[in-house]
DNA sequence: ATGTAACCGAGACGGTACGTCCTGTCTTTTA
DNA sequence: TAAAAGACAGGACGTACCGTCTCGGTTACAT
């Protein structure tokens, strides 16, 4: 006797309730913190049924997924770019910095970081996530650093895809697991490190 | 009528079911994974009471703490030293690709994945395993950096703690995220870009 | 943050998952006794969640009363009355006998003598039970007796709580104690000793 | 390999220890009624080892039943007697007055009241009960019966055992099951009502 | 005096059951 | 007919005690 999973009709969809519910979750993983937000939770504080969770998403972090899609609605543009002045090594810092203060923000950053956990636990999350964020993120840095590599800033041989790791990491490693404070001139320092590499010159 | 958490008595406790712990925690955490790893079913494996569990350890991430560090008992002096033949390059590559190595094998790569996820949930367990695994491995990657630095083959006024977190950074990240496949290349890569930078010379 | 209790909506209960739970209630009560009597067993057995058993009931002596009033449904009419034939002492003994044949059969009798020991133990469970059962059927032996009286055929002035303690009592006692084996010929004693007193005529 | 249970040598029993533990045994059934009443808690307010009482009581019940025991300790000789004035019912109003105000004493009534409520439960105990408090008991109330009947104070074919039953059952009844106050008057009146019988005379 | 055998306090251990919490499904009621 | 409300089976949580066991420390008797 298989139930067969009904698709819910989108169309019908009460965005009031949808926004109720990301509302609650945004708050309740800055309240209380993942481990602890739940579904039911978050049913109570949007004052909506559980079955409207269960119907609309998958898991906890695809609904957290969505509220912060949410936040970031309309900046989130796919033909965004980097600020590009000519000036590569400024040009780093300044975006380097920005990621820093929303990181310190905790109002957007425990979510963030909540999700981020989930991606690790969850693959068909982690999917979904790196599709509908990390890869367009990415592509925008590489965008930035292909540019400054046809013109000559950056080695003609560097494997950009490394690059990328090697200036966003620390700062990424940094804030997901508590290691050290996140500071401007952690991000000046780590731009320069990348560029110039370790060796004397 | 305060029952005042006493603390249990370490003399006499019992080394058989200690290992016996460890070792279903560690088996059941490459089985089922972390999110399906319980205090039961561990203490069920184990053929030993959940009290017992609970006696000695303050949550499951703890469990499979103890359990990495049963396993890796011996070689994890806190005297042990990097590599160094006089060639930072050459030390580091082999270094980072003893690191791939174990990385892709699962029967150590599952369970660390676990615990590491673990860490970001878990401050108290954050904290004991920076101060009795992360620490004493990073102190040993900057005193290898160190003398580099003093034999000429780092930048004096090079930034080390940036410097370790730019050569280790992309590989954990990649192993955690699951982002792309670790193979020695990417480690062989890591390390030139890390030490010659991404400018042009 | 006090998390009210709620009041469980009896409207929407499950009848199909009551009698399962009171019926393995009645089950395991006869098969291992009152003592190892668990809500963990009743559940499992009734195929039911143990939070559907703490919903609805406070205790395991609670669970076995509501059995108990499902087993004699019907027949435990208010309007109820005992035999009156007009000869007090051929109904009394007729009503003993009964009771007698009654208690001597352990399907019905085991968890009678569970509950009662229950309530005992448990002053809210005793109210409960006083009110709904042992109250109503006082009163059907108060009547008999006071009708009997009229009747002249007891002391006007007999002290009729008394004298319901005094018929009733030793046998409710030989069982409840198994002190003795509860035979027709002591529900005669009872009867006759109780109604001609002790003292020589 | 059976680990025969060792028979203790009871003259080397420690009797501090021994007095300590009836003492917490008796406070406890006091201060948190017998259902909350624990080995455990027990041994922890004696200051005794939880193997000690084990050693020599099998069950709470029998501890307590001891506790009682040395509470009563000097005045239960098998050789006492009920008072003979040569009025019989005066002397079992005496008697029966004297036990309502010992039920009334809530410091003697609530463990007697434990202890009765374990006879229930556990056989063993029940049977060492009635072997060492019971039955001594009821032979002294029936030898002041038979005395009564052979004095032709009790008529010569009542039955004596339904007779004890009859005059001490109802007291124990309210008492045991809470059911309405003792009182001497209540004494009085079951003592009357069971001498001269129900029936008009 | 010195084994040596027992009791004793202490408490770790494998277990059972507790009562609570949450999951994901299902059903009923409301709008 | 979507959504709220919430009952349900299931199962993990962390706690409390159970009764057994082993460990040293301390008597007390027998060499």
């Amino acid at each position: 006797m298989t139930t067969r999973r009904r698709t819910p009709d989108a169309t019908r969809r009460s965005q009031a309730t949808r926004r109720a519910i990301l509302t609650a979750a945004l708050e309740l993983a800055g309240e209380v913190g993942y481990e602890r937000l739940t579904i039911e939770g978050i049913a109570a504080r949007a004052g909506a049924g559980k079955q409207t969770i269960y119907r609309w998403w998958p898991s906890k972090g695809a609904v957290l997924f969505d509220a912060l899609l949410m936040l970031s609605e309309g900046q989130g543009d796919e033909s965004a770019e980097l600020p590009d002045t000519g000036d590569l090594e400024a040009d780093l810092k300044t975006v380097l910095r920005a990621t820093v203060d929303e990181l310190n923000d905790p109002r957007r950053s425990e979510p963030m970081r909540a999700l981020a956990v989930e991606t690790l636990l969850d693959p068909a999350l982690a999917a979904d996530f790196a599709e509908r964020l990390d890869e367009p993120v990415r592509q925008i840095k590489l965008r930035r650093l292909r540019r400054a590599q046809q013109a000559g800033q950056l080695a003609p041989d560097a494997d950009l895809d490394v690059a990328v790791d090697m200036i966003w990491g620390p700062l990424e490693r940094r804030w997901l697991h508590r290691r050290g404070p996140l500071t401007a001139g952690f991000a000046d320092a780590v731009v320069e490190t990348a560029l110039d590499g370790l060796r004397p010159r």
